[in-house]
DNA sequence: TTGTAGGCGTTATCAT
DNA sequence: ATGATAACGCCTACAA
């Protein structure tokens, strides 16, 4: 690989000047300009980056944390930020932090140490207290699915609680009374908040709420699956089932059907995040939209705006859970 | 940040000596290690990767150069790649080459002028050439889903044109004679092999090919929808369809219903695949299995193996494409 | 407009 | 066992 300086000395100019055409930082004659370029394209010279890094604390680079690498929440989010950030020019490094706050630490670290310009953090189980902390470290932060309201100013969420709040009234405004939960990990916030959520609903439309209604899912198909097991077994009555996610619920309906019951027909389903499949399940889920990708792009702009100065037009964002009804809701009235 | 110059002052010692309690690279007393530790705790010492990096000409990242971010395809060869790697305490940086040329390359570059230690890559528009000079640099590169023979002991592949030779087989098995094909954009190799994997099945089976049988789709939701109402809207009479894809053929399900055409009854469904969600569609879907995380993680394994030298039992690996017999697929002869 | 030289935070090679 | 001191490839005042 060749180095700025073997090029300076085949153009015959200082390395400085070299750096100059590339960052056109200062002004070049022509004629310097040309020789330079000549002699770059000649040795086939690309920057090392890594140099350039360490030596203008700058990298072109903003590190992701999420969860996990596949899964289509975090595919859209991912996709959504990188979007954004390629039409700049800029590059995203990404580490999975797997639930596990060892992994979430560790991987906050390693973005910081490689001079990650901002970080677009997804963390599951790190503290407030921690991300506050690391929120006034030199790095900026943008916390997505989260929000912590010391520092809301750099968190984008959405009221998930609320969501979850829709999703169960729906399902009881369609006649329904014996509903029951397949949640997330409760370990993990979104989770909890959408356990309120439906619990919340079901208090105020007067309907019995028992923790033996809820089960633990692991927001993939087999937790899906596994719930509906877990129904079944307890013989419990019910005709309808709201889930903390669509992965659940389309793992829920499998396992149904299983046991001939049909859903959307016999039982109603209720998803949440209104993934890209949603509309191509049998029935069609009805589910809880969560922009996690518009999200993801707005991180982006924000850093685009506050720390590479590129002028976003950043649209008044709110983001609000919204019902997206489909066929998997069925009314009972009707 | 604290530099490792301020831990050794703090430590009273050379910098060398720091470095060496980090690295274990030569013999340190025990009282000084300990001074040192101390110091490293006390300034909350975190060694700047970036330097490391352009001193030792190492990163412990290994690039990966993906398509794109989303997508369930994607997301399991990232985690496959990424499950390995974490457990050696590697790092990835990844970049999207978007079926662009252009993209891809800068991808490379980029990940090369990153210092990264290996690469491993998906490319779709890069040429053999190019693969087969960037092969040749310092930089020990890994091609996934990809047979280039004159670099074969580099490439991890699956044959794909058996797979639909596979597929299609069963379908004409099953007693179907119209079968039609979704196939993948054109421009993609697997798409291609994959066509003529449908039409080798149907040359033997004494099975007419028309091209307009074959619809181009986009590997997406959508592509199975449009080729629908393409087919649809063609008269074409046909009771069976072999996809280049499971979403594909998630899409093309969910189209069908709108058509009054029921999939698995009225019509065959052929997946390529075996996406997580393939058995949870409804009905289930019959497909192929590709095992993509398992050639992810073979990637990985061998660079482990061959750039870190971590000894990596590797498996004898020739991965097959195998049919994967659900509900999607009717007899017709039953 | 162009060149010189110091610095970015480590590693690594010599000495000691 | 420990300490100087060059690299590593580039940026950036400061000079010229």
């Amino acid at each position: 690989m060749a180095t700025i300086y073997e090029v300076s000395k085949l153009a015959g100019v200082s390395l400085a000047t070299v750096s100059r055409v590339m960052n056109k930082t200062a002004n070049v004659s022509q004629k310097t300009k040309l020789k330079v370029e000549k002699a770059m394209l000649d040795l086939g010279y690309k920057p090392n980056s890594v140099a350039i890094s360490l030596a203008s604390k700058r990298s072109d680079c903003v590190g992701i944390l999420v969860t996990q690498l596949d899964g289509m929440f975090f595919g859209s989010m991912m996709n959504g930020i990188e979007s954004e950030l390629t039409k700049q020019r800029k590059h995203l490094v990404i580490t999975a932090g797997h639930n596990v706050e060892h992994d979430e630490r560790a991987g906050i670290d390693f973005l910081k140490s490689r001079n990650c310009d901002a970080l677009i953090i997804h963390a599951e189980v790190l503290s407030d207290e921690y991300l506050i902390e690391l929120s006034q470290g030199d790095t900026p932060i943008y916390i997505l699915n989260r929000h912590i309201p010391e520092i809301a100013e750099r968190c984008i969420h959405l009221d998930n609680q609320y969501g979850s709040y829709l999703a169960t009234k729906h399902v009881i405004k369609a006649g329904h009374t014996e509903v029951l939960h397949i949640s997330g990990p409760r370990y993990r916030k979104d989770a909890q908040e959408r356990i309120i959520g439906f619990k919340q609903a079901m208090y105020e439309a007067g309907l019995p709420v028992n923790e033996s209604h809820i089960f633990e899912g692991d927001y993939g198909h087999s937790g899906g699956a596994a719930a509906i097991d877990y129904f079944m077994q307890q013989r419990l009555s019910f005709t309808s089932i709201v889930c903390a996610n669509d992965h659940l619920a389309v793992g829920a309906m499998a396992r149904l059907r299983d046991f001939d019951k049909i859903p959307g027909e016999q039982i109603a389903i209720m998803g949440f995040d209104d993934m890209p499949f949603a509309d191509c399940t049998y029935p069609k889920l009805t589910t809880i939209r969560y922009p996690i990708r518009e999200m993801g792009k707005l991180a982006a702009d924000y850093v685009l705006k506050d720390v590479y100065k590129v002028q976003q037009k950043i649209p008044p964002s709110s983001f609000e859970p919204t019902l997206v009804i489909r066929d998997s809701v069925l009314n009972l009235s009707k």
